[in-house]
RNA sequence: CGGGAUGUAGCGCAGUUUGGCUAGCGCGCUUGCCUUGGGAGCAAGAGGCCGGGGGUUCGAAUCCCUCCAUCCCGACCA
């Protein structure tokens, strides 16, 4: 590819609404450009860039057994209203009306389709396992679009569904998957790790995350300390390890004390000089169908998450004034389960071991001191409630938990029979009986992984690419495009380099020198060829390497070798 | 959806407070000369419904109303 042909439009400064790095970058490297929000033309750059994701996941895919099809983006309402998402999906669901008023959705799953097919085509056991994957355009109307690719309303996904007998074959698909995405997200050169996951709405069992290792990731991760034990997990998920206090403290008598203007911990503790952690801290929240009370140690947070999972609800938010005055009887700040009538109340494990706590009186201006679970009031559910924090336990190991930060670029579900009784997909066992079909679904963001790649592999000058994804192995840029002798070794050398199936771009622009240099740093090749008039004089080529900044000078007639051992390595 | 902000040339911005004459600057773009190892220099150009609509006014990029778009924080997120 010659530069003077390939659209690629660079930009000195990056358009002021571009916040992280990889949407700048993006951006002035000339690989994407806005057409609404969330939405954005890929050019060729790009375009090259992600065909390798794809050809990297669909490789994999293959390998594992999968059969690529290919399925809509549009689908009728009706299949949405059989699986009961259609009401369940909300807003995120990008929905639309033909000329003749029938509704439709734009796909940002295929669960539905791909069961619907397999549930009219697949009939007996012995045309299982069965795994199906595309790479396709999804949408979800995200109520905030933003990060460039990261949070796109139309964006580019690999799933593969997998349709098994039985529990037992569906780990095996899931095992699968799990070794492909590994492979994936390596021959990709990224950081990543897979971590226990929520399953979200989409219900299911067991589920890994796959996070690509970035500060500027969305999603927190805790992982084991212990390098012999492998447990990660999306905080969300991350579970608590309770040990029970030692030592037994007398309980003391329920005492109320005037609290003026205490309304958050912080000021509750100061006042009464006592800390955080002997406050239980009581939040209101309102679901779907009810009020609740829920308690958490006073430095904690709730997960809401979990909250979420323990009641089995859909929503959930923390509650209004109002409803806090109306069920606790108090404002905003001195709410406390002493007393308190009507809702049920959820604690954290930790709660139960405190003694002699401090809680709100259910009464403005008030709390108490001296409370003690169980005796002064009886907890609904006992249970993990709470945010778990680097520095504690691991679950698995007892080591400590460390943070860090990670993009979600591929998840795994187990799915079970939940869709496939919704939408009756049953095969006949050897003895003729009909039963549903196990199933898993397994995602991969492709634009998100392209974008990861970027946020994980980027300095001041621009982007860095892993040689495995680059759009291009290789510039190549004749210093002075008027000197004859320089563009035709550059020429050659282009020539050499293509031929040896290696890609290539040959930087012909009537440019000086240092505008080439910004432009190859910034899109990010991995290697840069630069022929200036040494290089024609003594038939020696500087090689440099985007990653190091490593330069080296190879004879000409060594370049195409030593150009395909360095690519190894990058 | 709540809070905040911004819309002026392809990109980055000034001008808006205090209405005024031909709407500016840098980068980029076009042509020519010159230059050629890290975003050179000189010269001449092209490029604007000042986000849309409505209003106030002799006069609106500037004031008022309204709609739209975009971004940030939050909430949300198979």
């Amino acid at each position: 590819m010659r530069a003077t042909a390939l659209l690629a439009p660079t930009l000195r400064e990056a358009p002021a609404d571009a916040e992280v790095v990889s949407h700048r970058l993006l951006l002035r490297a000339g690989f994407i450009r806005r057409v609404a929000a969330g939405v954005y033309n890929h050019l060729p750059l790009s375009m090259r860039v992600l065909k390798k994701i794809e050809q990297i996941v669909r490789e994999e895919m293959d390998r594992q057994g999968g059969q690529e099809l290919l399925m809509p983006i549009i689908q009728p309402a009706e299949l949405w209203r059989e699986s009961g998402r259609w009401d369940v999906y909300g807003p995120e669901l990008f929905r639309l009306k033909d000329r003749h008023d029938r509704n439709f959705a734009l796909g940002p799953t295929h669960e539905e389709i791909v069961t619907t097919l397999v549930r009219g085509e697949v009939n007996s056991y012995k045309q299982l396992p069965l795994l199906l994957y595309q790479i396709q355009n999804k949408y979800r109307d995200e109520r905030r679009p933003r990060f460039g690719l990261m949070r796109g309303r139309e964006f580019i996904m690999k799933d593969l569904y997998s349709f098994d007998r039985d529990e037992k074959g569906l780990q095996n698909s899931y095992m699968k998957m799990h070794e492909a995405y590994t492979r994936i997200f390596q021959r990709c050169g990224l950081h990543f790790r897979p971590v226990e996951a929520d399953s979200g709405a989409i219900g299911g069992s067991e589920t890994h995350e796959f996070m690509v290792l970035a500060e500027s990731g969305e999603a927190s991760i805790l992982f084991c300390g212990n390098e012999s034990c492998d447990y990660a997990a999306n905080v969300e998920r991350a579970e608590q390890i309770h040990q029970p206090r030692q030592e037994k403290e007398d309980m003391n008598k329920l005492m109320p004390i005037e609290t003026p203007d205490c309304r958050t911990i912080e000021e509750v503790a100061q006042f009464l000089d006592v800390s955080p952690q002997r406050i239980i801290k009581t939040l209101i929240y309102e679901t779907d169908t009810e009020v609740v009370a829920v308690l958490v140690r006073g430095d904690r947070d709730v997960n809401e998450i979990k909250l979420l999972n323990t009641l089995g609800c859909l929503h959930l938010d923390l509650a209004d004034e109002t409803t806090i005055k109306k069920v606790t009887g108090a404002t905003k700040g001195f709410s406390g389960p002493v007393g308190l009538k009507g809702i049920k109340i959820i604690a954290d494990l930790e709660v139960s071991s405190i003694a002699n706590a401090v809680t709100g009186a259910n009464k403005d201006q008030a709390h108490f001191l001296n409370v003690n679970p169980s005796r002064d009031f009886s907890i609904d559910i006992l249970t993990d409630v709470r945010m778990v924090e680097a520095g504690e336990p691991c679950p698995r190991c007892g080591g400590e938990l460390k943070e860090a930060r990670g993009i979600e670029v591929g998840q795994i579900f187990k799915l079970g029979d939940k869709y496939s009784k919704q939408l009756g997909a049953t095969y006949l066992d050897e003895n003729g009986r009909a039963k549903p079909l196990i199933m898993g679904c397994y995602g991969i963001g492709v634009t998100r992984t392209m974008a990861a790649a970027i946020e994980q592999y980027n300095d001041e000058d621009g982007i860095v690419w892993p040689a495995a994804i680059a759009p291009f192995h290789v510039v190549v840029v004749p210093i002075n495009t008027k000197n004859n002798e320089q563009m035709s070794l550059a020429e050659k050398i282009y020539e050499n380099l293509t031929a040896a199936n290696i890609e290539v771009v040959l930087d012909d622009r009537p440019e000086r020198a240092g505008v080439k240099f910004k432009d190859a740093d910034l899109i990010g090749y991995p290697l840069r060829v630069t022929i200036g008039s040494k290089a024609v004089s003594e038939q020696m080529l500087e090689v440099k390497v985007r990653r190091t900044g490593e330069m080296s000078m190879v004879p000409v007639e060594k370049l195409v070798p030593e150009v395909q051992e360095m690519l190894k390595t990058l």
